[in-house]
DNA sequence: GGAATAGTGTCTATAAGACAATATCCA
DNA sequence: TGGATATTGTCTTATAGACACTATTCC
């Protein structure tokens, strides 16, 4: 689970029981679990499950990453796992933290990547945080990460941020308007000078695809 | 397993067994199995294990398609199924048809869409298809589906026919060369005119990315 | 009016598409 | 030489990037 907080992307991390008989104890790790045959109607109602459980969150962007087996990224033996990812804006969170604050908290994804986690989950998080910085290029993700109504210029930040690189004002204007996957829902009166206008997501089930990436000049 | 074959893009199916304790027995069906937890260090290696058994073809381009779980899609109860697809040259398989011939056969994929498939086969076949049509709109897949050296008129043609129209020979040759992912590899003599340039991928295991789709003007 | 931010306009470089022209093989 | 195909070149056009300019708010 990912957010654009304080200027970073961050990402979501729960700190594994430090009980012994537990693998892995005291790492964090990326927030999941097993599934639940009588509950579960799919992998992706899991995950979503999954995200209640440890968040309070609702129905946030969620899209499946990949799979992972093998006979040793778990000790207990031969496991599989099937790695989502979710998009959420922080404001969101804010008001769900405090049950189990202690075991789940936000890091830049660059710290994150640092920590040694639980099982393979740094291969799970170096992945994730590739293909999302592969999407951003060419698709409106980053929309995923703001609350509704958002402006343009909060949206070109938020790209900016999880690009790692400044983006030019007036092309990335006419690559998001042009795209048409948004709608105008009033002024936004911002803290400083003029206000901006707000939009909305079309669709938020799906991101919008742009037919080049950024940067690629001509 | 896709490959293109007179002039259509192919997929491969096996029959499944017409034993009535056997789940959809007769119905075609995607080539499959289980994991074995004894051979298989991983997905991927389970796929190409499967892929070796069924055709007698090795380590084609593979890749993860993404993982489907639920109760219904198979009577036998909640299961789970990593689904891969794999391009590879026409050629190849024609050395290895013969043994099992009867419950293996290539089809057209849009007829093969319009088939019963066993399991939820036909929603995976279809994700499969809408992922290779829409990765090779700004990929060098289709390159995966001949054999080396090849030329590139020959790979313009795979193009169209995997994407459905035709792409202009001059723009075609522009980007595939500026791309900088084959390597000449000498003359080819052709049936008929002009021989062509030989190419040969430098990278066999992962597709070049070009930063735009086809057809966008400008 | 001035500071700060939002939004627009203009110019240019670049690359894709269209299509004509040339090159090289074989019979 | 002629037919067939491969390869290159030229022209046009669309658009992204650079960057300057205008607009709107609050003090």
């Amino acid at each position: 689970m990912f957010t654009v907080r304080d200027g970073a992307l961050q990402v979501l991390l729960v700190k594994r029981p430090s009980d012994d008989a537990e693998p892995c104890p005291g790492r964090w790790a990326l927030p999941g679990g097993f599934v639940d045959v009588k509950r579960d109607a799919s992998l992706g109602d899991c995950a979503l499950r999954k995200l209640h459980e440890k968040t309070g969150v609702v129905t946030p962007y969620l899209e499946q990453l990949g799979s992972w087996g093998g006979a040793t990224r778990d000790p207990r033996g031969w496991s599989t796992t099937h790695c989502f990812y979710a998009l959420v804006p922080s404001q969101a969170m804010a008001l769900h933290k405090g049950a189990n604050a202690a075991d789940v908290d936000w890091f830049e994804v660059d710290a994150a990547q640092r920590k040694r986690l639980a099982f393979d989950h740094g291969e799970l998080l170096a992945s994730a945080v590739a293909r999302l910085r592969s999407k951003v290029e060419y698709t409106s993700l980053p929309a995923f990460l703001l609350e509704e109504p958002f402006t343009l210029p909060a949206l070109q930040q938020t790209y900016e941020i999880v690009l790692g690189r400044p983006v030019d004002k007036s092309a990335f204007r006419k690559r998001m308007l042009d795209g048409e996957f948004m709608e105008e829902a009033g002024q936004v009166p911002g803290i400083l000078g003029r206000p901006a206008m707000g939009y909305r997501l079309r669709d938020r089930a799906r991101p919008a695809l742009f037919p080049r990436t950024f940067n690629a000049p001509g």
